[in-house]
DNA sequence: CAATATTTATTGAACGGACAGTTAATAATT
DNA sequence: AATTATTAACTGTCCGTTCAATAAATATTG
């Protein structure tokens, strides 16, 4: 293929994981293979494995972007709400909202919390992230304790709890909401939270 | 192979769907194929093929087979306690279980939810079963209501409410609970809805 | 600046293996 | 004799991976 344009690593690597992504959503973890991707943006497949080696470490790297992406706090982070009870409210309803709940598509993210059973590493990744945000929002309730806005006597515990409700949520959503909107039960978890987490129900 | 026993349909195929279970607990959804699952019971690949005709047919039985069981209520049956305090609690105990959590095993669990993502059928069947289980909750806490054991002003809800903690607890099982055991943070998932279910929180 | 060497990006060809599925033959059972 | 269970042989496809070849971009040097 003559007179072609080359581009370099910074520029390829996020496009093959992009396309990966891609890919991924549109034939699931089973029809997504090297070349499939590499057709989707018309490269060679040996292109992908001359930057990822093989599929373990491709899979890898997307989902070290993903953790990544959720890491950079940037849906969830309200620190310039000064009112302690409103930036307490930025966070609930965000947590519970569809936007978050579709940060990444449902069927990937179902998908590599399926494979974090089968493969440690991806496992490991997983764990890494929901414990950051565990800690997280540990350290956001510690202060809103403080503050009067919640009543816990124990916040590692509220922060399990409301991550718990957040996946059950997600749950929720593909498995027994039927016609209903997304916010409809998502409402009822928040206010269930609220509850827990105003009247020290944990 | 001369000299060989043969069997009916009626037991071969059950030894088929238990073979498959087995194979993807060890070998995982793409790690399965029909070849190790004809192995791993010594028969030829083509008589799993001559009982289901192809792969999505062996899944869906198999799904179909797990549904059925989950159906049979046998561990969530408590008609024999008269009490209605100690039968309420007997049901809760149970749905907070390691024993329950456990009915199926983790990783073929999520896998098939996974699946529930690609596959229609797949994801009607698990929504049935889901259906089924939470009209089962709401029966009993209609009753439970009415005989003042929980208070509750939205039955449904309530039944959805402990759905989505049960599912919930799941997830924390699997990336959150570190080195503590199952029952610890089930305990608290328990008692969250215990005062939930117990004071209106829904 | 131009010629050349080196590095990097990309393609190409080929592999061995596994896979789901088909069709036909054979053995056991009824 | 008819039906059912089981094996056998085979097919075409797709997969991940390897290794070598080539083209483009970059660095080096005269």
């Amino acid at each position: 293929m003559a007179g072609r344009k080359n581009r370099n690593a910074e520029l390829r690597i996020p496009e093959i994981l992009e396309a990966y992504y891609r890919v991924l959503i549109d034939e699931g973890l089973e029809g997504t293979s090297i070349s499939k991707i590499a057709k989707s943006i018309d490269i060679h497949p040996s292109l992908i494995l001359h930057y990822f080696q093989n599929k373990d470490n491709l899979r890898a790297a997307l989902i070290e972007l993903i953790v990544s992406k959720f890491k950079s706090r940037h849906l969830i982070n309200f620190d310039h709400i000064e009112d302690d009870q409103e930036r307490f409210d930025a966070l609930m309803d965000m947590i519970f909202s569809y936007e978050w709940s579709r940060t990444v598509d449902p069927g990937v993210h179902f998908g590599f919390y399926y494979q974090s059973f089968r493969d440690e590493h991806v496992h490991k990744l997983f764990t890494d992230m929901f414990v950051w945000f565990r800690d997280f929002l540990h350290d956001q309730f510690v202060d809103f304790n403080r503050k009067g806005v919640i009543q816990v006597s124990d916040e590692v515990k509220a922060a399990d709890f409301v991550l718990t409700m957040m996946e059950g949520l997600e749950f929720h959503a593909h498995f027994l909401a039927g016609d209903n909107p997304f916010e409809d039960f998502a409402q009822s978890c928040k206010k269930t939270a609220y509850t827990i987490l105003k009247n020290r129900g944990v």
